[in-house]
DNA sequence: TGTACATCAGTGAACGCGCGTTCACTGATGTAC
DNA sequence: TGTACATCAGTGAACGCGCGTTCACTGATGTAC
């Protein structure tokens, strides 16, 4: 192998989402990523500075992952349907937690990273800003009244980070991609149904 | 302080506890529980072998919390009310991880417990014969067919862990326990009267 | 095209740290007689 | 009631380990002239 890696960069953040899928989040050392790019240990330092710089740019690719997969399940979507607009953000972060799932873990864990990070600060506001987006079309639409906008959103999050958990939590049920993605799409219509009623 | 401690197992078992509440569940070492109780850190090993062994002790009494919660939930429901039942059981299992959040942390992360305990398997079986019942009560009382039995399991479970970790998810949306115990109970109910129409 | 030199990227030895675990020990307790 | 002794519970020094981080270094690359 050449001295110079190429892109160790990319090859780092890689292998920390290599590790984090296979041995677990906690298992994740900055001595492991390196032996895994096939580098020194010291060789991070000059791309990342240090542990917590590495997950944090592990972290902005997690939030630029999440905008994509929202932004996807958005796109087919009328404007004029913001019912529909809902449970697609929905399923684009069911989505994004499914094929991302290191991503999804290491974003959720915001003491490892630094959280006053202005790159990642913007990277995962585009998220809000769009999420709130589609809040604001329900209300502008008359849909939603004002004052409900908060709570329904409050709800709508607990159903989402619900249907998103659901293989985290009790180790009895797992549950395959293809149900997951259907249960989720049912549940998130019914409460769109409601929530706009 | 006196040579031998009085009660250290249950001194012990209080301070993975504390220490879990304020300062999270990666930063629980023997050494600082052991410290905590006021006791040596070569201590512990005369009650609970090692880590896994404390640990797994700790996951025990979640268990036993998780049983009393749920059955204080049950008790004032009566069996003639499968879906008031359904919607008890989802009340306790978030009281449980109201009341009890280290414990609620602890218990679900098997991979740090020794899970081929023989009293914590059967403490667990405890709960899970409990929830399964009411099911079971749902189906012969003609409320609900045996064959949606395992998807609506899933479903509710599903619900019950989204309302539950609704707080632990996005770290925007923290509820005060209030407001959680009323939305889940909101959410628990629409779910019951779907499911056993 | 060649050469000098600054900059960049990676090496590998070394550091101190807190961890889990082991071990010989000792003080306290309980029990047999 | 005393005494001997086994057992139990906790001490504190020591171990090896992998970690994150630092540092002097060196090889590779790019640029100025």
């Amino acid at each position: 192998m050449a001295y110079h890696h190429g892109d160790l960069p990319a090859a780092l953040l890689s292998a920390v989402g290599m590790i984090v899928n296979e041995e677990g989040i906690d298992s994740l050392t900055l001595r492991g990523a390196a032996r895994r790019a096939g580098v020194s240990h010291g060789a991070p330092v000059h791309h990342f500075g240090d542990k917590r710089g590495l997950l944090t740019a592990f972290a902005k690719q997690a939030a630029v992952h999440l905008e994509r997969c929202v932004l996807n399940a958005l796109t087919p979507v009328a404007l004029e349907d913001p019912a529909g607009r809902l449970v697609a953000i929905g399923l684009g972060y069911l989505e994004y937690s499914i094929i991302h799932p290191a991503h999804f873990l290491v974003a959720n864990r915001d003491e490892l990273l630094d959280t006053s990070d202005v790159a990642l600060i913007s990277a995962r506001q585009r998220v809000v800003r769009l999420v709130n987006g589609v809040f604001g079309e329900l209300v502008a639409l008359g849909r939603l009244p004002a004052s409900d906008r908060e709570a329904a959103a409050l709800a709508f999050w607990t159903l989402v980070i619900g249907l998103t958990a659901a293989s985290d939590g009790l180790s009895t049920e797992v549950l395959a991609p293809g149900q997951r993605r259907s249960r989720a799409h049912t549940a998130l219509e019914l409460f769109a149904g409601r929530l706009t009623r």
